[in-house]
This record gives structure tokens, sequence and C-alpha cells, in this order.
DNA sequence: AACCGGTGCTTGATTGGTCAAGCAAGTACC
DNA sequence: GGTACTTGCTTGACCAATCAAGCACCGGTT
């Protein structure tokens, strides 16, 4: 089928052709490398590193599976298996909401708590060192407002 | 508390948060979001429209896999698996390269070439709505500079 | 000319995510 | 108060990536 709404787009600029593929490297690259910082220092992956962030800046320390995912752009199913593997390890426990027997609310433990206080330090250094070292000298607000209009992510229509 | 293993690092200013957060979104949401976008339109995920864009930049149409893999940001492993998905598909073929028996040439068929043409006005469009357009008004060469930096992965020393 | 370390790619096992289907608890309606 | 629908989460099947091990070939050494 011939896509109708595409009238033969204009190309890409020189600077946005530049721009876009370098995007495409960070976006395969930096995860992975952070990721493998963290790993290497403290063996927390950026995944779980992300959930038990969430996790500790909520009043009492724990959050509903549905809530913890949209924090940590992941599926429902995606922070089920995350919060397994973390509750395995014993940073993290379960336990049935109150208020809606359904639900469950993902607790941050005196360990995991421990753990994210270690890792925290690798984690900020990591992010410092791959990415926001390379931004010096630019309007990081503006360029932070940019990224949440990118990352909200309208359905494909 | 006080960290003690790591002389306690000053922790990010406000701006500094903001955009890392707004980077962790679009890392995770950006790549799932074009390819639904480029999928749902003409079947090719950005994987292989990737490989087959930058088959189609050469000469002669065809890649060792160490290069493509390299430009692709893929294992080489990863690669090979890309390749033979293609391959499949008949968009690419694989010729043993002649200067080095050991060596395999991924090469764009008539096929593949005209795949690529039919999808990329879909990639275009997507590259476009999702990511440039919240970038008008920036300084797009000076950013892209920024990107290639921070893609651009030292080792995990 | 036989060996041997290095290189190019593939294969096997594993991982960490997705989507779709399932199940259990809630809610609305008759 | 049962029936039908919805919601919250988990599970099963799958998929695309990774790493590590394997295989084939190269090229220099003797």
């Amino acid at each position: 089928m011939t896509n109708p709404s595409s009238a033969t787009p204009q190309p890409l600029t020189c600077d946005e052709e530049a721009l876009v593929r370098a995007l495409g490297q960070v976006m395969h690259v930096l995860p992975r490398t952070i990721d493998a910082d963290m790993v290497g220092d403290r063996q927390l992956p950026l995944t779980e590193y992300t959930a038990l962030m969430n996790l500790s800046e909520t009043p009492d320390r724990r959050m509903r599976m549905n809530e913890l995912a949209a924090l940590c752009h992941l599926s429902l199913s995606g922070m089920t298996r995350t919060i397994i593997r973390l509750e395995t390890q014993g940073l993290v426990r379960r336990e049935r909401c109150e208020e809606d027997a359904r639900g469950w609310n993902a607790v941050l433990t005196d360990a995991g708590f421990a753990r994210l206080e270690e890792s925290w330090p690798s984690h900020l250094a990591a992010v410092r060192r791959r990415f926001l070292q390379h931004f010096e000298g630019f309007d990081l607000a503006q360029l932070a407002r940019a990224f949440q209009r990118a990352g909200m992510a309208e359905p494909t229509d």
C-alpha cells in the first residue's frame, strides 16, 4: 500500500541527519554502558536501580505495581519480573494492598535501602561521566524540557 | 547518612536531575515508539531498517559483517542474526568475501532496496514526529556533536 | 610444509524485555 | 444477590539482544 500520509517528504538536513544518527548511537550505547559501569561496581543493573530509587522516594517506601511500572518506563509484566528479581535478593518485599485486595505494594526493605545507598555514587558517577559531562555549556533546563516532550509517546495513531 | 566508600560526590543539580530523568525516559520509550510506528506502517523494524540503510549507502551495496555491526551499534552475533532474518525475507544475500575466505559480505538485493525505498518515508516521519520536532530552535549541529561524544563509549575502566 | 596464534563469523545458552491470555478481586446493574 | 464487565497483576510463549565457545581460515615461524 502506498502511504497516504506522506507525499514524498523532504529529506533531513545535514544537521538533522547528524543528530539522528548520533541519537541512534546514544540510545543503543548509553544504557548498556551505564549498566555495565554499575554492574561492574555494585552488581545493581540499571533497571533494578531505578525501581529501588523510585521506591525510596515515596514517603513510606512502597508503591503499587502499576505506578512503579510507569515511573520505570516498563510494562506491567516487566515490572513484575523486576520486582521478583529484587525480592529474591531481599531488597524488596511484597504486601497485598490494604484498600484493594487485587493490588500489591512493592516495599523497599532495609537491605534494599542500604543497597541503594551503596549504589548511588556509582550511578551518579556513571551518569555524569557518560552523559552530563558532554553537555556542559548547554541550557540543561531547556534541554530537559525537550527530552520530556520527546519521551511522552502518544499512541501510534 | 554519609557514604564512607566514596568521598560523597555532589548530588545532581535540579536541572541535571530533570535532564537525566528525561533521558532515561527517552532511551526507553523512543526506540520502541519509532519501531512501532515503522512496523505498523511497513513491517520493517528499526534494526533491520538500519542495516538495509547502511548497506544502501555503500557504492556496491555490500559490506563486511563486522563493519556493518559497528555501524548498526550491534554485536557481531546480533548482526549475524539480523542478517539471517533479512536473508530469509530475500532482502539481503550473503556472499563469501573474495579477498578473505573467512569473511562474508552482506549484499542488498533489489528487493531489499525496493523495500527500503518503501520504508523510508515512514521512518523519516517517525523520526521527525517523535524526536526532531521537539528540538526546533536548538542548535542541532552543536547538539549532534554532544551526542556523538556521549555515544562514543570508552571501555568501562 | 606443518604448526600455531590471531581473526571473522556463527552457534548455543541465557537474559531481560514484550504481548496476550489467565485469574482473582472489585463494581455496577438488574 | 447473582451476572456481566472491569481492573490489577501474574504467567506463558516468544523475541531480539548478549556473551562465550566453537569452527574455519589466515599468515608468520621454523
